[in-house]
RNA sequence: GCCCCUGUAGCCAAGGCCGGCAAGGCAUCGGACUUUUAAUCCGCAGACCGUGGGUUCGAAUCCCACCGGGGGCACCA
């Protein structure tokens, strides 16, 4: 009799179902193979038909395998039976296939190997709360369709990304998460505490000054792939935790960074899916380099039907001409922002999530750039672009800054509007000015969202159906339902 | 923080406007069945209708508050 407590403390599956499918893949209905075969995973369906049982076991290679157990071959065929959906079983015989022409493994030998004791949910609606889905994904991964390739492109992707990098000669590194000036990102950070030095640090919104520091140190082409957060609101696009991709590579300008953003988004998307072509919701998108290029004022232009001046102070009759471009399009402006800033805000407000080709948005207004150099040849812009694609950023860039001085009156502009209630504003970080100080060359950086380049190659409409255990409001038991 | 939608058994879900014993299906449990594919057939059981309050003879249903989830706004790369 097979003891429900009694599960082995180790098993040995011989094969996978996928490659039962592929090796048996020529045995015609009701014949057998002569092979045997054991398999191991979770029973996920039971059809049980008098002195036959049925069972389908998914073993996480992609593929399932039913068993096929007759009361005359099968030993404790009753307890067989009782098996619930949800149980891991192993089971070993002959592989055969059907009279129907399902291909099998006649159960000769099995083993419990861990039970369900709540029950699976529904074979046939699967778990129709996202809420559940989220809190409780290790339901989720075997019982809802798709979960667990999505996390498998996830997986090809980075190992593409971080291939392709390790062949341009980038070094992976890892710099602090834990940040004394929170810096790199105009974002508000998560604070916390360190007990023995009684000082507070802040989790990194991006690892961009630690970066350029080792560029100053001769690492001339890096690059770290983590963590990073934001204490910001939720959205199908926003989570306080995601995953950057970050590089910096010495001698480089952000035209080089534009090369590398499609190389590596097309590696990626090649690697995780097979095709540089992707389906987000009912639209496909196009990945394949290169992708289109276009600045800032032109594509607000475009847009607007009106060409708009980038130059000009708060004062200028340019900035007032945006201002009233702005309102027209019920764009809200502020009385110090000059006409580069304003075009700025249209863009963001109603331009990003109109675009859907993989594009190259160029040519940010300095003051929202404090990191980027000045253009070489335009008044009031940085050579900065953001990557668009499916309306969405995916990836920042810019040629950066290397000169202290200045560096120190961007950081100065900054703690001016931290002054006057700006709370994602930087503050100056004198030890990176100092870094500076010791010569950075020109240096091309950039930053990539890799869960927004993951939705994109899932066709996700939201982060969380990317990230494994995705940020929830705890429940009062954490995670019941 | 604000607005809209939403919460009924382990799972999927009807009912809600117009208040009157809380449908049905899957799973569980018992029975039949040696080639099933969401097996089928028969039977049993399972629900403080998210929580708390209110209106009413009577509330899943109407009202208020709170809690969870989704979407949008705000915030934000």
């Amino acid at each position: 009799m097979t003891d429900r407590r009694d599960i082995p403390y180790r098993f040995e599956p011989t094969v996978t179902a996928a490659k039962l499918h592929a090796d048996h893949n020529d045995l015609a209905a009701g014949e057998s193979s002569g092979v045997g075969a054991t398999v191991a995973g979770r029973l996920m369906l039971r059809r049980v038909q008098g002195k036959l049982c049925f069972g389908t076991l998914d073993d996480a290679s992609g593929s399932r395998i039913q068993l096929f157990a007759p009361a005359a071959v099968t030993p404790d065929y009753e307890e067989f039976c009782a098996l619930s959906v949800g149980d891991w079983v192993g089971a070993s015989g002959e592989v055969m296939r059907t009279r129907r022409g399902e291909l099998s493994v006649q159960v000769e030998d099995w083993r419990l190997l861990a039970e369900s004791r709540r029950p699976f949910p529904d074979k046939w609606h699967g778990i129709a709360d996202t809420d559940t889905r989220y809190r409780q994904r290790y339901v989720d991964l075997w019982v809802t369709p798709g979960t667990r390739r999505a996390f498998e492109i996830r997986s090809a992707a980075v190992a593409a990304i971080r291939a392709e990098l390790a062949a341009r000669g980038f070094t992976e590194v890892e710099t602090p998460m834990l940040h004394p000036i929170p810096g790199g990102a105009a974002a508000r950070p998560f604070v916390t505490h360190h007990n023995a030095l009684d000082c507070d640090f802040y989790l990194r919104v991006a690892p961009e000054l630690y970066l350029k520091r080792l560029i100053v140190g001769g690492l001339t082409r890096v690059f770290e792939l983590g963590r990073i957060f934001r204490n910001e609101g939720l959205s199908p696009r926003h989570s306080p935790e995601f995953t950057m991709l970050e590089l910096y590579e010495a001698y480089a300008d952000y035209s080089d960074m534009m090369v590398l953003t499609e190389d590596l988004s097309a590696a990626a998307a090649t690697a995780a899916t097979g095709s540089t072509e992707v389906q987000v919701g009912e639209r496909s998108l196009d990945l394949t380099p290169p992708w289109r290029r276009a600045t800032m004022v032109e594509l607000v232009s475009e847009f607007t039907g009106r060409e708009l001046p980038a130059v000009g102070g708060a004062d200028s009759a340019a900035a007032a001409a945006s201002r009233r471009e702005a309102e027209r399009m019920g764009v809200a402006t502020e009385a110090g922002w000059s006409a580069a800033r304003i075009l700025a805000e249209i863009y963001e407000r109603r331009v990003e999530s109109q675009l859907w080709d993989p594009t190259f948005v160029c040519d940010f207004p300095v003051e929202v750039s404090p990191l980027a150099r000045r253009h070489r040849s335009s008044d009031g812009l940085a050579e900065r672009f953001e990557a668009v694609a499916a309306g969405r950023e995916l990836a920042n860039a810019f040629t950066e800054l290397a000169d202290p001085d200045e560096q120190r009156d961007r950081f100065a502009a900054q703690e001016h509007r931290r002054r006057s209630g700006d709370s994602d504003a930087m503050t100056t970080d004198e030890d990176y000015l100092r870094a500076l100080s010791y010569g950075l060359p020109p240096t091309g950086g950039l930053g990539l969202g890799i869960d927004r380049l993951i939705m994109l190659l899932c066709g996700a409409e939201t982060i969380r159906d990317v990230v494994l255990f995705p940020t929830l409001r705890p429940t009062a038991d954490s995670g019941e339902s």
